[in-house]
DNA sequence: TAACATACATACTGGTTGGTATGTTGTCAG
DNA sequence: CTGACAACATACCAACCAGTATGTATGTTA
């Protein structure tokens, strides 16, 4: 039958289709809550910039603050698991693991004045909305543990200092880099980032063992 | 003359009046804005909180923006400078002062829960208004340089390492304190404040020079 | 081919927003 | 006693907001 083999194909490309106007939205949406924030975005903009319709957004997501769920969970979620959770499963040495992550961080000009993504969001949202805090609090909690079990695991082969509590550390770097993300923000300016990373690279350094530096 | 007793005196309460006005503004702007940001801190609200009308909002300040830009200069300027600055200028041991200023931050959970009022503001703001980043970074600068000054003071006294770099660290500590903030206030949990602070303190006694550890 | 579901598009609504126009009251110099 | 002004109070407005009701083109199924 021809049209049996026409009507999959159709039907594919449908949803396809379909997906692909959800995935706009959901891009659109994140961009422009990264500009403005979750409550200060507003839908016609984002529909605007996604280049679709009202009822194509209520069709795919119930509410606006299920579209901004969507956004924390399939757009911020895997983009810390991609800079931060893999690149420290990659089984190089720890610290070099985090420098590198660390000095991955975009220091370009417009990154740097719009903050880090994950941190805005929950600077915003957590004391308003516990659907986002709960979501936001998973990615911060995944970062934290992937940075402590590399650390941890640094400590079993020598390339950490075992006087480092790595549950501490871990929190501690994630301080420091939202810290720093949160000054260079307010002060516009990449050059505040830019020393930051090279402070949290120093911090980074003095956590390896004293005999064991493998540089400055 | 009876009258030339009576009327500055009466001209000088109808003053104090439109003062108190002006000063429950902004305070209970301050608040809303604490509460739920600038953007969406409804003038409605604030009048109601304040328990005045638009009319008298609309004489004491030409827009919302405008009541913005007074809270930043007359509420949180002078609240970092009375925690920050002032306590700092104590001529106690530099280190002793800050690990001061650090545990003297709140964390009572409505506190930690609403995050840091400075930082807030300067998250939301500082990249869509110039005149809330400028009045933002004065004030940062301030903190900032009150810090480094307390640095500098202890290192010609022999309580703060030479190898400290003061305006670095004092970059650094600001960083670590608005990053535990930050997390804090997304956990909604006084526990990861408390553990922040701890930190902290731990990584200001480092700044003593060796031969010169108080306690630890 | 007729009924039906998917994936939208369009037009609209009630509520809220910051802001304004105008009215009112107490104070005071002349 | 009388304009004049400071310090509001009240009523209102256009713009914008998230959300909805309804229409429709396209593909699928019986």
């Amino acid at each position: 039958m021809l049209s049996a083999r026409k009507s999959p194909k159709r039907r594919a490309t449908r949803r396809r289709d379909s997906e692909r106007t959800r995935e706009r939205l959901l891009q659109a949406a994140s961009r422009e809550i990264y500009r403005s924030g979750f409550q200060s975005a507003s839908l016609d903009t984002i529909l605007t910039v996604a280049g679709v319709t009202k009822g194509a957004l209520y069709y795919h997501f119930d509410s606006k603050e299920a579209l901004g769920h969507a956004v924390v969970d399939e757009v911020i979620a895997p983009d810390v698991r991609g800079k931060w959770v893999r690149p420290l499963q990659s089984g190089k040495d720890p610290i070099d693991a985090l420098i590198g992550a660390v000095q991955r961080i975009p220091v370009r000009p417009a990154d740097v004045r719009g903050g880090c993504q994950l941190n805005n969001l929950a600077q915003e949202m957590s004391p308003l909305d516990a659907g986002f805090r709960k979501r936001l609090a998973i990615i911060f909690d995944a970062w934290r543990e992937a940075v402590a079990s590399v650390l941890r695991e640094g400590q079993t082969h020598g390339s950490v200092r075992r006087d480092v509590e790595p549950a501490d550390a871990a929190g501690l770097l994630i301080a420091i880099i939202e810290g720093y993300a949160s000054l260079a923000k307010n002060a516009q300016d990449p050059k505040v980032m830019k020393a930051g990373i090279r402070n949290i690279v120093g911090w980074l350094r003095s956590l390896r063992p004293p005999g064991n530096r493998k540089r400055g």
